[in-house]
DNA sequence: TTAATTTATGAAACGCGTTTCAGAGCAAGG
DNA sequence: CCTTGCTCTGAAACGCGTTTCATAAATTAA
């Protein structure tokens, strides 16, 4: 293997002229920085580049954390990511955490040892103690409002925009509403329980814990849903379905029960998927290609940390 | 930052004892032992990681090639490749390509510079020649049948499994079958096109290029499908369709157009995703996660190469 | 008891590129 | 003519852990 050295004595200058030409440094005569490239080409020299890591302390690899991958939510979150990553020349390292703390604390671990130059943590199961201990390590970006917290974020306000649906489907004459979420704890659901109580606070209706459904991630979900459903003798009129993807399953399966939509069961997607187009689901539009990309640009900031809201439109399809 | 040095004069021994402690290797003495492990504690020393990568010339990491991550085909082996990689405390460095070349050249280029251990390309668009160029510097693991080279892979026989397919949808009395496939270069769908082209030669009908549909990924395409479908005189009567979602998408689409299914149009999915059991598609089981979890076995296999063949299991549901 | 192992330990070599610092040479400005 | 200020270059320091090799000491085997 030949190494910097062995270079810079055949072309017959320093290694620190190679390193230059190497670099695109300034100040290296033309007749020097050819005589290198020369060399370079004729011999099969290859930077190390675990040397240049050492030597910079950076590795241009951007962690980024996800709870699983075989999720169309993730799967846009990422694609975002990616799609900016390429530009910027950066790899992303892929931490699938299965919402399993250990795997945080490990993405979080190779920040502090320099193995990534950075994390997005695209949904969080640890607590901000431990972002907080870790956050001099490296820049930390978060897909959650983390104003009032050392971390920049691209961020949906989910409160507002779950109480924003509620009273949309309020407004349309649903007075019994249901939802379905995808973890019952987490920053974000936490949010949205919020806006969920302090909207029946405001209307002066009482929560039914029969209306929330739990779990709920993928179309197959929505099978369950519906299921559930069936069984309540006192059943609710709408239905605000935190993912496409459950919403397209709901759908699918109530039209197979002969549950007439919106009449008998109104449903509000999340995300605007494609499938939420295709079959006309009334949705929330969270343009998550944007919002990787936003996270991706977070992440590669060097300077302070900051805080960006996305604003969620309603898309009036024919579900509500 | 204290280093390894530091911590040597402190605990009174030489950097080599230090570095048998923390790897630990035999032959250092108890109270030696002791006595590092204490100092280190004390301090807040950290291993500079890409001190050990230099040093050791491998990094843990071992390299993903995918055209996409929102697709549940990729979603779900990029599922299995990391919930083995977890177990072997290896870390995955994703390179999602869209197909440009060029991406997948930067994931070889990082196997040559040893940024990363191993690599599986989950779906290629580059040549051969290029593989086997890179070949020497790590291992290279492939999902596609790749007997006759020189890298490992776990693959489906995909002539065989469409030919049956074909044949099955024949005894049941089909004889104008069409299919639905994601790219129509690329190794694998060059053999289900040859499968197609023999299945042809041997029942001797020629072959209608009507039938045929490319650029079918994900649920939403099955509406273009069948929106063609639907322009033709003389429609296929069965419709074998290279992705569930894509039968899904299909599905759904011809019963809100009063298409019957299977008699009017018989479908036939693959991979055997939840959503085909949901929805009661005859599909192909494709074990993802299972095939997965071999690919990555293979790629941090330090032995010879090696290829696995994964037997497809045709799932009767009530679509054919 | 002597020879052969095994255990234990440190010095030094090895992996390698980047960057700072010091200095030489030369051109422009005053 | 002298002073600044670039341009160019190389030596040396810096980032840091792993592993080999030589050696000493302690056991075990013969």
């Amino acid at each position: 293997m030949t190494n910097i050295k062995d270079i810079a004595k055949m072309a017959g200058v320093s290694v620190s002229t190679v390193s230059r030409v190497l670099n695109n440094h300034p100040y290296v005569s033309e007749e020097k920085k050819e005589a290198v490239l020369r060399v370079i080409e004729g011999s099969n020299y290859q930077r190390n580049i675990n040397a240049v890591h050492l030597s910079k302390g950076a590795t241009q690899l951007i962690g980024v954390v996800i709870p699983f991958s075989n999720h169309p939510y993730f799967g846009l979150l990422i694609e975002g990511i990616a799609n900016e990553a390429v530009k910027y020349n950066k790899k992303l390292v892929l931490f699938q955490t299965n919402y399993e703390e250990n795997r945080e604390i490990e993405a979080l671990e190779m920040l502090q040892h320099k193995q990534i130059d950075a994390l997005i943590i695209c949904s969080r199961i640890c607590g901000w103690e431990m972002i907080n201990e870790y956050r001099s390590y490296g820049p930390i970006v978060l897909c959650e409002d983390s104003r009032g917290h050392n971390v920049s974020s691209t961020f949906i306000d989910h409160y507002k925009t779950f109480f924003k649906a509620l009273e949309y489907l309020h407004n349309r004459g649903h007075h019994k509403i249901g939802y379905c979420i995808g973890r019952n704890s987490g920053a974000n659901s936490e949010l949205r329980e919020k806006a969920y109580r302090d909207f029946h606070l405001k209307v002066k209706k009482h929560i039914e814990p029969k209306y929330i459904f739990i779990d709920c991630f993928n179309f197959v979900d929505g099978e369950r849903v519906v299921k559930s459903l069936m069984k309540l003798s006192d059943p609710p009129s709408a239905l605000l379905v935190t993912s496409d993807q459950v919403a397209a399953g709901i759908l699918t399966c109530c039209k197979e029960q002969n549950i007439l939509i919106p009449n008998e069961l109104a449903i509000m997607g999340f995300d605007n998927q494609p499938i939420a187009k295709m079959m006309n689901i009334t949705t929330l539009e969270i343009p998550l290609i944007e919002i990787g990309k936003k996270l991706f640009l977070q992440a590669i900031q060097q300077t302070n940390q900051f805080h960006e809201e996305i604003v969620v439109k309603l898309i009036e399809r024919g579900t509500v």
